[in-house]
DNA sequence: ACCCCCCCCATCCGTATGGGGGAGGCCTGC
DNA sequence: GCAGGCCTCCCCCATACGGATGGGGGGGGT
């Protein structure tokens, strides 16, 4: 028997799992969460072999909550559960310690299959992730998250405190510009926001 | 004679110094500036000694216009403005290279005071904020800049991209506190926002 | 005793920010 | 000749953010 938690925020989606899993013979969901909060409290009271969890929840993400769990009960195997392919989301979850990583689209028997995998010690990731996983695995050697000349620009003045509009008069940009490499640079980077990115780029010495 | 420019988004204040400045004999006002731009305009077409500069403006602040002006007119003294007496302003206006520093309770005769000695070659510091100059100045060495404990977890928590919220959730603090976490952090460190508090305490390595 | 710093919290409010779209021009390499 | 990168700009919209302002409690110095 395999006993499963289901972290999601959306109902709808746990109990699409649960029906999935139900029939299972050798599956038993021993616990639901919404929420971080929640999961890790339930991890703490209920034994289980494996979480299945969602990438994107509002409060602590699923990323955060992965990393919480890696460190809090590291005995639970964890499979993300997510609607993006995006390398980065792939990567840290990698990185963080899950066992699995599985999209959205994922049918029945795939969420199976990963599940027996990862319970047994094994990892499992689905098919359709590999090749960004790869290709941000690739890429921590080659040519790693460099940025365009003109994202560098732009996150040199936000260093400096700029705000958008600022960055915009210095380099005769329209604000719209400013934002939209901004975006870009925080894809690159794989960040949430401009603290983070200004925190990246400096430890990786692209800019000083 | 002392040729003027005076440099103020307040039309009142533009007045105001053209009305203490008319009377003097030696001094010329041989312009007037809205912004930051329109000052490096002015500049760059009319021949001046002295900016009269105010500290915060719309767009390109003060402080911002003072930097440029360093580069692009080194030989025009700058003196400014400015109602706040905060070690911070004062000593990044000197840091840039400004050669007065006036608060806007100055007098006519200070004023002139100021723009004598200026025009001179020499350094006119207000006397109300010579205090928190030196303090500015003898904190280069001390304890230059340091933060709470507290205010230093926050940083590191933003540095790695969480938002205000989650950083609450995580300390286990309200969000208002976490702010006023960083308002403090901010003002200790001289900086306007997140990302550049970020920049400055990693290149302190306050943290890393 | 008094002051100052650190810790903690709150409310109000304007606006900067970031996420979601999309779009056209230019240049380079294949 | 056209895919793909970079540069440039636009819209909408929710909300995270920062400024202003205020408070209370505790501990350490002088």
């Amino acid at each position: 028997m395999i006993r499963i938690i289901i972290a999601d925020d959306h109902r709808v989606v746990r109990e699409g799992l649960r029906w999935m899993l139900d029939g299972e013979s050798e599956i038993e969901v021993v616990g639901e969460a919404s929420d971080g909060d929640e999961l890790l409290e339930l991890v703490a009271s209920v034994p289980a072999d494996v979480v299945l969890l969602d990438v994107s929840m509002p409060g602590m993400g699923g990323l955060d909550a992965l990393e919480q769990l890696s460190s809090s009960a590291p005995q639970v195997r964890v499979v993300m559960l997510s609607m993006h392919d995006k390398p980065v989301y792939v990567r840290r979850a990698v990185e963080l310690g899950a066992a699995g990583y599985l999209l959205k689209s994922a049918g029945r028997d795939e969420l199976m299959r990963a599940l027996v995998a990862v319970a047994a010690g094994n990892a499992y990731i689905q098919g359709e992730v590999t090749g960004p996983l790869l290709e941000a695995v690739a890429s921590t050697e080659p040519d790693e998250g460099k940025l365009s000349p003109r994202e560098l620009e732009v996150l040199a003045l936000v260093a400096a405190g700029k705000e958008n509009k600022q960055v915009a008069r210095e380099l005769e940009l329209s604000e719209a510009t400013v934002k939209s490499y901004l975006k870009s640079a925080y894809e690159r980077l794989g960040v949430s926001g401009r603290a983070e990115a200004v925190a990246v780029a400096l430890r990786r010495g692209l800019i000083d």
